[in-house]
DNA sequence: CGAATGTATACTAAGTTTGTAAACGAAAGG
DNA sequence: CCTTTCGTTTACAAACTTAGTATACATTCG
């Protein structure tokens, strides 16, 4: 029941990114947030693909946010890291339900996806400007 | 970001405990859940540690609920099975916060406490009465 | 060109979860 | 009182996930 380190790392990353007006390389990225090098490229490039951050090639390439802080979320973070947030397997989407009692089990997830909807809102909620200095 | 299968397991044993007036062996708790009896055992005996759920020996012994299904919240049994809820690792009990930029790290923490102890209390207000027949 | 930087894929190590086995303990009922 | 039935405890192993690393390649700018 909780978000993976990489998820976590990632925030620290978006969030170093954010205080910084100009873009940063990997190297600075990563001795500013202490997240080693390779992870740190790891992250960004999912990061990319999420469109959440840019990045730029050659000499003084580097790394910035893709929209203003307040525009990026807790929640986009964290599943362009670990994936569609769900509490229970039932909620992912490749789970298939062959249980015997399926109502029952139904019953369940109903109650589940009400519950991970509403922490995915509140995720969703925190944008990265509340943390910008 | 997930509850363990043991977990999610755990709360339909509890289901099917609740759905009996009368103390059931392991073995039809295994039956109907479809657990396997090894692993309903041992889950059996985690919610029996934590007071949700009482045991009898003997020839004919078996298992029942500890309290009414309506005492009996799906955050009990998941924190019963899996620890104390936690969606951070830095919000669990032996992290110990070593970051450099400390201020940051803690507002993190803030935040991620707050949204934490909304999704516990909301899985605690959901009891197993609402889902007996 | 070539130094600095990012990209992509694949791999390994570590840790956690899931599930099983075996030996032991306790109570009901003949 | 002793056998059967059932629960308890500890330990172990297999499977899966996460965390982190290595290697080779591509792009840009001076």
């Amino acid at each position: 029941m909780r978000i993976t380190h990489e998820a976590d790392y990632a925030i620290r990353v978006a969030h170093c990114l954010a205080c910084s007006n100009d873009k940063i390389s990997a190297k600075q990225i990563s001795e500013s947030t202490g997240v080693t090098l390779r992870f740190a490229l790891k992250i960004l490039r999912k990061m990319i693909q999420a469109g959440i951050v840019k990045s730029f090639k050659g000499v003084s390439g580097g790394y910035m946010l893709n929209r203003s802080p307040a525009e990026i979320s807790f929640g986009e973070i964290i599943e362009a890291i670990d994936g569609p947030i769900a509490i229970n397997h039932c909620l992912s989407a490749e789970f298939e339900c062959t249980r015997l009692i399926q109502k029952k089990q139904c019953d369940f997830r109903r109650v589940f996806a009400a519950i991970n909807r509403q922490l995915r809102d509140e995720l969703y909620s925190i944008t990265l400007d509340k943390f910008v200095l």
